[in-house]
RNA sequence: GGGCCCUUCGUCUAUCGGUUAGGACGCCAGGUUUUCAACCUGGAAAGAGGGGUUCGAUUCCCCUAGGGCCUGCCA
């Protein structure tokens, strides 16, 4: 019974952040939910910033969260929609809630409902304004506030399934600010319906303001959306998530590492199932993704699965595109070589390393061996396998290697398996010493791709570094 | 205080009254081995507690405990 059956008109999801800092995994999760719901059934994926709250308002905030979206490679339909920009409209839909009698005017201060909302709090029921039922008009500023209407309230949420509450849980919320703007429960509904929002999938923190907003969409005679509210991100200890775990901007995760399409199946997986499939492609992302696999219990966020995961996507990008995101990490640095050269290396190679790391981080251990200026230092396990008879038979080696004509990978396998079996010693005599040469220690592939791809003269410079 | 939501291995989860409760990450053991990783095989590991309903509950209902959200002229 997927809710998306009831909707036979177009489908319309939207991401609307607030714009008080930067896009963090538990908002680009959500951005995610909407973009691959309406991807699914072709309908329209919308962005629209929730700035009614000039004093926190912030431009930065604003692209730090384009950024974000774009970098996961999230898009949206059509320019993002300034809910602030949308002022008037939201003002016209006050007066029309005024004029029904469904909203009125509020001349409380703030001490008044300070003792007025104690009293209410004490008497377990929710805030009414004493001038819900008129009286006369002081010359004083005043807010709009919604007459909480006196029915109980359902929402058929698709993750909570039915939700109610009795009338006297809600209260006499401002609809109007006494300056004339709009709070952020009407702006909702307003611009919601004006957009055209057939499914809002948000946090569940938000569940509450679903049963406010059902009742504004109910006085004003609009149907409500389908709404579903997604459990939140928790950090590893299980508590809200703060900035101390994994409440970072999204480019926190792209420094770390993660590819945008690793850290799409990783946040599509966090309350989310299907079934036992634990990878997906971007295709399967859009043609899988339903309000059905949602979960309702908050998930924690674990960074060792998150690399596996992005490990398989790893394997599967394009090498050219590992290699630019490589070089965007590293060809800064004055301690490796960034030379044409290099590069070419790192390019051949990068059908073999990509499979060996999980991530853009790991990928730049795995390729060090191929980019560390010689001569280099030796770790203390190469020192070790380059002692005594071993530097002998390395010399031996490279008299062998330097009369090689066929450089290609099979070959030289081969070459140094005969080289071995010439010098009547197991591998390891040979492989350990020649990787130590090579390498330094670091990290590598099979010896005869190693020597396939840094091709004979920087084999034999490399050797006779330590020969 | 009140209302609402949540609770399966350490973690992410499957299960939609009947299963030896499955998979994945991580972990442990073994294998492979020229480093690291990968890979292969095996293993340990879960229904918060208590009541019901039922022939039968992880699954449905109630209570308790624990966690979360809202209760703003924030969103």
């Amino acid at each position: 019974m997927n809710s998306q059956v009831h909707h036979s008109g177009k489908i319309v999801t939207r991401f609307a952040p607030s714009p008080t800092g930067f896009l963090h995994i538990g908002g680009a999760r959500t951005a995610l939910f909407n973009a691959l719901f309406a991807k699914r059934f072709g309908g329209e994926f919308k962005l629209r910033i929730e700035d009614t709250d000039r004093a926190r308002y912030s431009e930065e905030a604003v692209s730090a969260i384009l950024d974000g979206l774009s970098w996961l490679g999230l898009s949206w339909d059509g320019e993002p929609v300034s809910q602030h920009a949308r002022a008037e409209r939201h003002v016209e839909a006050v007066d029309a809630l005024v004029a029904m009698g469904a909203a009125f005017r509020c001349y409380c201060t703030a001490e008044e409902l300070e003792t007025l909302r104690e009293q209410a709090f004490k008497e377990g029921r929710a805030f009414r304004s004493p001038w819900r039922d008129g009286g006369d008009a002081p010359d004083l500023p005043y807010t709009i506030r919604f007459r909480a209407p006196e029915s109980d309230v359902v929402v058929n949420d698709a993750v909570q399934g039915e939700v109610r509450w009795t009338a006297k849980e809600f209260d006499d919320l401002v609809l109007l600010r006494n300056d004339g703007s709009p709070t952020y429960n009407l702006a909702v509904v307003v611009d919601d319906h004006d957009m055209g929002v057939t499914h809002v999938i948000r946090g569940d923190d938000h569940l509450v303001n679903a049963g406010r907003q059902t009742q504004i969409y109910q006085a004003l005679g609009w149907d409500a959306p389908q709404f579903a509210h997604i459990p939140l991100i928790h950090g590893p200890d299980g508590k809200k998530l703060s900035k101390r775990h994994g409440a970072l901007g999204v480019e926190a995760y792209r420094d770390l590492g993660y590819l945008p399409e690793g850290l799409r199946n990783y946040l599509l997986r966090l309350g989310w199932a299907h079934g036992d499939k634990e990878l997906f492609t971007d295709a399967e992302m859009a043609e899988l993704f339903d309000l059905d696999g949602l979960g309702k219990a908050p998930a924690r966020l674990d960074l060792d699965k998150m690399a596996h995961i992005n490990a398989f996507h790893m394997k599967r990008a394009d090498d050219e595109r590992l290699c630019a995101l490589l070089w965007d990490r590293i060809g800064a640095r004055e301690d490796l070589r960034t030379d044409d050269t290099a590069k070419v290396w790192v390019f051949r190679a990068m059908p073999v390393l990509k499979d060996r790391a999980s991530t853009l981080a790991e990928l730049e251990d795995q390729v060090y061996f191929l980019v560390r200026p010689r001569p280099f230092e030796l770790s203390g396990k190469a020192g070790k396998a380059l002692k005594g008879d071993a530097l002998d038979r390395l010399s031996r080696l490279r008299v062998v290697l330097s009369e090689t004509e066929d450089w290609s990978e099979d070959a030289l396998g081969e070459t140094l398996q005969r080289f071995a079996e010439r010098e009547e010693v197991g591998f390891g005599k040979v492989g350990q010493p020649l990787r130590a040469a090579l390498t330094g220690g670091a990290p590598a592939p099979d010896m005869s791709f190693v020597l396939a791809v840094l091709g004979r003269d920087e084999v034999l410079a490399r050797l006779d570094d330590v020969i």
